[in-house]
Order: C-alpha cells, then sequence, then structure tokens
DNA sequence: TCCCAGGGGCCGA
DNA sequence: TCGGCCCATGGG
C-alpha cells in the first residue's frame, strides 16, 4: 500500500482530469456566447480560488448545495435560470416570493415543492444570522439544524460558500474509494471524512478540487455500471481485476 | 422502458 | 440504530 494512498489518487485525479474550478456559480458565467436556444454554450463560469466572492455568489453556492440533492447538475442549471429569470437569486425575494411560485421555479431540478420549502428555511437562516458577509461562516451543528441540510449539503456550503476546510463526503467518494478498498464501505460519514482529512490535511482549496475531482471520475468512468478499461486509477484498484 | 442523478426526512421494527 | 420508502424531473 501506498504510504499515502490519499493523496495519490488526488494525484492522479489532476493529472488526468485538470482543475474543475469548483464551485460553477451561475450567476458568474459569461454573458455572451447563447445558442438558438437561448441557453447559454458555456453556462457556468467558475470562480477561481483567488477572487472574493460576493454574498450573492455566496447565496447562489447555499441554494445550488440543495438543489444538487440527488438530482444531475444540468437540471439544476435550469432551476438557476428561472430563479434569475424570476429575480429569485436573493435570499429577500426568496422569503418574500409565495412558495407555489418559487417551486414552480424549481420544477426542472425534481423534488421540487421539498426544495422550495427548503430554500425558504434556508434563506431566512443565512440572512437573518448575516451569513452572507464573507468571514462570518454558519456554525456546522446549526446548519444541520436547519430541515432539509444533512451533513453533504452543509459541508458543502462550508467548503464552497465559506472556504471552512471540511471533506465533503458524497455517494461518489463512497463508490470510487470502497472500489479502490480504502473503505469498506460501512464507515460513516464523519469517519470518511476524517481519512480524507488525516491524508489531506486541512487545505480548504484541496478539498475543493478533491471533491470535484472525485464527482468527475465517478461520472466519466467509476460509475454504477463502471468503465474501467481506460480508468486513470486502475492500477490502484482491485475492482478492475472483478470486472476484466 | 428503465436506470440514474453531487440527499434528506420520516417511519416502523 | 437501521433499512425502506417518499420526494420528481430530464437525459441516456
Amino acid at each position: 500500500m501506498e504510504k499515502n494512498i490519499i493523496k495519490r489518487v488526488f494525484t492522479d485525479l489532476l493529472e488526468s482530469y485538470g482543475l474543475q474550478g469548483w464551485w460553477p456559480v451561475y450567476s458568474l458565467r459569461c454573458t455572451e456566447g447563447r445558442d438558438s436556444r437561448g441557453y447559454y454554450n458555456q453556462v457556468l463560469t467558475y470562480y477561481s480560488y483567488s477572487e472574493e466572492l460576493s454574498p450573492l455568489s455566496r447565496f447562489e453556492i447555499a441554494i445550488g448545495s440543495v438543489l444538487t440533492q440527488n438530482t444531475a447538475w444540468t437540471n439544476v442549471e435550469r432551476a438557476l435560470e428561472n430563479l434569475e429569470s424570476a429575480g429569485l437569486l436573493d435570499p429577500d425575494a426568496v422569503i418574500d416570493v409565495p412558495i407555489s411560485i418559487l417551486s414552480e421555479a424549481l420544477r426542472p431540478s425534481g423534488y421540487y415543492n421539498q426544495k422550495a420549502k427548503k430554500l425558504k428555511i434556508l434563506a431566512a437562516f443565512l440572512l437573518e444570522g448575516n451569513y452572507l458577509k464573507m468571514g462570518n461562516a454558519p456554525e456546522r451543528k446549526d446548519l444541520l439544524n436547519l430541515w432539509g441540510v444533512g451533513k453533504e449539503t452543509a459541508d458543502s456550503i462550508l467548503l464552497y460558500a465559506y472556504d471552512v476546510p471540511v471533506f465533503v463526503v458524497d455517494a461518489y467518494t463512497k463508490r470510487i474509494f470502497t472500489r479502490l478498498k480504502i473503505l469498506t464501505g460501512s464507515e460513516e460519514y464523519d469517519e470518511i471524512a476524517e481519512i480524507f482529512i488525516n491524508g489531506l490535511g486541512k487545505d480548504s482549496a484541496l478539498f475543493k478540487e478533491y471533491h470535484a475531482l472525485i464527482v468527475k471520475h465517478a461520472k466519466e468512468y467509476c460509475r454504477k455500471n463502471p468503465v474501467c478499461g481506460s480508468c486513470v486509477l486502475k492500477e490502484l484498484c482491485s475492482f478492475y481485476d472483478i470486472i476484466e
């Protein structure tokens, strides 16, 4: 076993896919390049880590974290576009708008009735605590107390909107690292996060990039039905032998 | 037609 | 605690 297999996997993924630059912030998108359907050719501009996030960008990352729950990102983009068109990429507007209007805008992202309720609760929390200001990150436990915010969503908000060095664990993380036999598959969320933090040190920029690379790799190769033949991690992966 | 997608809440054993 | 079910749209 490698001395630090966690770092090794990151290096291999980064070398293969390049920087992902998450979080994709819709409101920072390019204003040019709409195609004939009115969609953006390059829908999202990825903010760079050196860039200071505005309160509205921070809000957008927070609601995007909720909207992407068990949902394809392309569908989240449609919902974000609806929100923007309706002037709802704004916490005050989300709080004030009738929930029926909000849920209709969210329809493309699925679970729209639940998500409308979640966004109203989250917007109220962020606004009342003055949490959209940089340097005033909410406590993880307070995020977790919100209806509709679980560990992955809370950590996603903390990492990508507030630069807090927490590691985001999702279904892809469990799938990839269980196949690599770095996890057994029975570990709990916080235990998995700790494994990554211990292996990497508390480095928020690294955590952002690593999680993004995990998503990229799981979508392209380490799918439910994996495409092992040209996988960059196959030398490290016992799962490859089974498939072959 | 079926499976899957960057989860989370709720309920009964 | 833990599985099973519910929420729901859109692409492959």
